[in-house]
DNA sequence: AACTAAAATTAGGCGTGGCTAAATTTCGCT
DNA sequence: AGCGAAATTTAGCCACGCCTAATTTTAGTT
C-alpha cells in the first residue's frame, strides 16, 4: 500500500483532520467520527492506516496529527473543494449555499491538470464564495488581513493586485480588456469622493505608464497588497 | 438496496454494456470483463445485482440486455461523460487525446442540476470533441445524419439551428452576441461564393425580419436541420 | 447424436471500510 | 490516591466488488 494509493474514504479522513487542526482543536476519535458520520471504532482503524501511509502521526489514545504530507494533501483537497465551488457559483449561477455536497464529491476528482486549467480559467480567485482563502498549486494560502479591497486605497498608495472577490466571466473578461493581472503594480493618483472611482496609474505592455480610471464597483472586487 | 443505489462500479457497467449495445453486439459476461478489465466471473456476479435492482435482463448464459430504467441511467452517464469532455477541451483548453480518463471520473458526480447548468453555459453543444452525439437531458440523441453544416445550405432553404460544433467561449460569445439561439428558423437569401458568407433572414427579438451576414467560420461550426 | 472446446457460473477467499460489543486507558473529582 | 465516567481501542462480524479454481452449460464439428 503507497501514500499515492488515494481513496475516497481516506482523503475524506485527511480533509476531517486539516479541518480540525485549522481551528486549533485536539483530533480526536470521537471529533472525526462524528465530522464523517461513522463510529469512534472505524476511525481508530482508519488512523491506523493513515499513520503506515505516513499521513498523520498516531500514538493510541493519543489523538492525530497530520505530517507534512498528509497536510499537503489535505490543503490539495481544500484547493480543489474551494475552486470547484467558486466555478459553480461565479460560472455556473448557483447560489453559493447550494454547492457544498457537489463539491465533495468533485474534489475527489483526480487530476492535477484539470485544477490548475479551472484555477487559470476563473483567472486564479483568491476567495472561493464563502469568503475562504484558496490555496495555490503550491499550498499558500493568501492571508486575507495582508490584502485589502482596493477600494479602501488612498491617494499616493502603491499596491500590487493579489486577488479577486469575485470570477464571474464579466468581471474577468473586463479585467482582461484592462489589462489587469494578478501582481500588477499600481499608484493610486486620485480618489474620487463623489463616486468612488479611482485614478491609477501603471505600465501598459510596452513599459508606459499610463493613468486609467477604475470604477467603484470594480475596485470592490480588487484585492491589493500595500507595498 | 434499491436501484437508486448508485456505485461507481455498477454505473461502469451500465456503461460498458451499452457501449456493445449501441455497436449491435450481444452483451456476454467475457466481452465486458475485458471492457472493465475485470474477470468474467465477477461480470456474472454483477450481473445479478444489476437484474436485481431492474437494471438489465439476465437469463444465466445468454447475457444482459438494459431495461428502460438501465438504458436511461446508462445515457446520462454518457451525456455526463461527453458533457465534461466538451468542457476541458472548449473551455479549459485541454487536447481532445487527454480528456477521456478524467471525464471518466467526473461522470460519476451525482448532480442533475451540475449537469445542466454546465450544458448550458457551454451553449447545449451537439457534439463533444470526438464527434459524437450529446443526449439531452431527457436522453435524446440528435441524430448527426439529420443535421448539416449550415455551411452547405443553398440559396432559398430554410432550415433551424439544432447545434453547435464547437463550444469556446469566443464561440459561444460570438453567438449570443448575433441573436442567435438553437431552434431560431431563418432562411437563406444569397451565398456569396467568394467569401463563403450567407446573407440569411431570421426575426429579431422583437420578431420583425431582418436581414444578417453569417461568416464562413461561423457557418461551418453551425448545424442545421433542413425544413 | 456425441464429443469437445469455449463460455459462463458456482464456490470459496480476500481487502477495504464500515459496524457492535467488550475491554482498556485516560482524566476529572473527591 | 483512588474511583468512575468518558474516550478509545480491540475483537469479531458484515457487505461490496473483486479474485482463482472447479464445475456446468452451450455450441460447433464430425
Amino acid at each position: 500500500m503507497k501514500a499515492s494509493d488515494k481513496s475516497k474514504s481516506r482523503q475524506d479522513y485527511l480533509k476531517a483532520i486539516l479541518s480540525f487542526e485549522l481551528k486549533g482543536m485536539k483530533v480526536s476519535t470521537t471529533s472525526i467520527s462524528e465530522k464523517l458520520k461513522t463510529k469512534p471504532a472505524s476511525v481508530t482503524g482508519m488512523f491506523k492506516v493513515l499513520s503506515d501511509l505516513g499521513l498523520i502521526e498516531y500514538k493510541p489514545y493519543r489523538g492525530a496529527e497530520l505530517t507534512d504530507l498528509g497536510r499537503s494533501e489535505a490543503i490539495s483537497l481544500m484547493r480543489k473543494h474551494r475552486l470547484w465551488e467558486t466555478f459553480m457559483v461565479e460560472n455556473l449561477g448557483f447560489g453559493w449555499d447550494e454547492v457544498h455536497e457537489v463539491a465533495e464529491q468533485l474534489e475527489h476528482v483526480e487530476s492535477n491538470e484539470l485544477i490548475d486549467r479551472l484555477d487559470a480559467y476563473m483567472g486564479y480567485p483568491a476567495f472561493d464564495p464563502h469568503g475562504d482563502p484558496i490555496p495555490d498549486k503550491d499550498g499558500n494560502l493568501t492571508d486575507r488581513r495582508a490584502l485589502v479591497q482596493a477600494s479602501t486605497l488612498k491617494s499616493g498608495d502603491v499596491a500590487s493586485i493579489q486577488g479577486v472577490l469575485g470570477s464571474s466571466d464579466t468581471f474577468l473578461k473586463h479585467l482582461g480588456e484592462l489589462g489587469l493581472k494578478l501582481g500588477l503594480v499600481f499608484t493610486v493618483k486620485k480618489v474620487f469622493e463623489y463616486d468612488g472611482n479611482l485614478l491609477v496609474e501603471f505600465p501598459n505592455e510596452s513599459g508606459e505608464m499610463r493613468e486609467h480610471s477604475w470604477s467603484k464597483k470594480l475596485v470592490e472586487q480588487l484585492l491589493a497588497e500595500l507595498k
